[in-house]
RNA sequence: GGCCUGGUCGCCAAGUGGUAAGGCAAGGGUCUGCAAAACCCUUAUUCGCGGGUUCGAUUCCCGCCCAGGCCU
């Protein structure tokens, strides 16, 4: 790898609605480049329209391989990963996007890794460093089922250390302390994985955030989601419960899982637009408190005049400096 | 003009003579293999306005204003 380790990757991220993708399309053309997405809905097969993926209006010509898109032309990676109803993690997103990156980068282009799941980006960069326990299902299901004081209950007696320091509201931390902790206990070494990924080093990472006023991101968020509904959201999500895809964890989250009571009663279509809203707007809250905590992130506000050729100069300079 | 009902946080809304539930919205935050997930915190010294009764009124009484409904 050493002949690649001083090529910059670039890091675009902002809430949604912030035009992260339509940007990198651009930088991508500018500087030969390639768009990993970094998104842990846009990993779904045959979610197209709730995550986003397709983008609004005509003026794009998509073409679609394997295991990517071309918008444009240009590669995107990290769409349609897996089915809806299979199981991903920060983990697997990261394994991915490492190996990806080392791919474009021996074609000596570019990487723009854009996307507005933080919690990815963090793994991926080694800001957040996983611990060794590989998720257990059959512990997951049985815990599942009990309540939030049995669950303490558990981890008090299994783990007092772990149990004062941990949120105790929160039942899927404490399942997740109850599947390390079992680990600990049993040396059960079946769902003890070493983290074997393979990080380029820290100065390698360009971190590019859009910046957005609330009320504009809003009203932007907003406009998005009055256009799937008009485009296909429904219908959309129709067929992923046709496919049986109905009970999965992407289809209660947000935007869809508004369409599926939608599909339920075919009532109040405004209100559950409206809902849907809000529930982006919080969504919105969540990702900027997220990216709040990485102060590498050198932010452009995209309702300036030159903020393109700002970013322009900017990944120039870093792309010289590397 | 008369009668009735109602005026409580940006919106919806409960409430009682004893010092203002809840939901939504908004804002802040947590997060170390489910993250568009899961979870936490904050937000009316004040109940249309004025006066009265009372130890004490958002709650009772009087007047006024406003909104909706009905009647002539």
């Amino acid at each position: 790898m050493e002949g690649f380790s001083m090529s910059k990757v670039f890091i675009v991220m902002g809430p949604t609605s912030s035009g992260k993708t339509s940007l990198s399309l651009d930088l991508c053309r500018k500087y030969k480049g390639e768009i990993i997405s970094a998104d842990s809905r846009q990993i779904y097969k045959y979610m197209d329209v709730g995550t986003g993926k397709l983008p609004i209006g005509d003026k794009y010509i998509i073409e679609k391989g394997n295991d990517f898109w071309k918008i444009n032309r240009e590669y995107i990676w990290g769409y349609d990963l897996v089915n809806p109803n299979q199981y991903y993690s920060a983990y697997d997103f990261a394994e991915f996007a490492l190996s990806k990156t080392k791919e474009i980068l021996e074609k000596n282009k570019t990487v723009f890794l854009t996307g507005g799941t933080g919690f990815y980006i963090d793994v991926f960069t080694g800001r957040i460093k996983l611990s060794a326990s590989k998720p257990n299902f059959l512990l997951r299901e049985e815990l599942d089922s009990l309540s939030l004081e049995e669950l303490k209950d558990r981890i008090k007696k299994l783990n007092p250390k772990i149990y004062s320091s941990i949120d105790l509201n929160n039942p899927r931390r404490i399942i997740r302390a109850l599947e390390k902790a079992s680990i600990l206990e049993n040396g059960n070494d079946k769902y003890v994985s070493k983290n074997t990924l393979n990080y380029l080093t820290a100065e390698e990472y360009v971190y590019i955030g859009l910046y957005v006023p609330r009320n504009i991101l809003y009203s932007r968020a907003d406009k998005w989601v009055e256009s799937i509904w008009e485009q296909g959201l429904v219908e959309e999500t129709e067929k992923l419960i046709d496919m049986g895809y109905g009970n999965t964890p992407v289809l209660k989250g947000i935007i869809y899982r508004t369409a599926v009571e939608y599909l339920r009663d075919r009532k109040n279509r405004e209100s559950k637009i409206e809902k849907t809203k809000f529930d982006i707007h919080s969504y919105i809250r969540r990702q900027q408190t997220w990216f709040k905590k990485n102060t590498d992130i050198r932010w452009f506000d995209i309702t300036e005049e030159k903020y393109k050729e700002n970013i322009y100069n900017f990944i120039q300079r870093n792309i010289n400096n590397g």
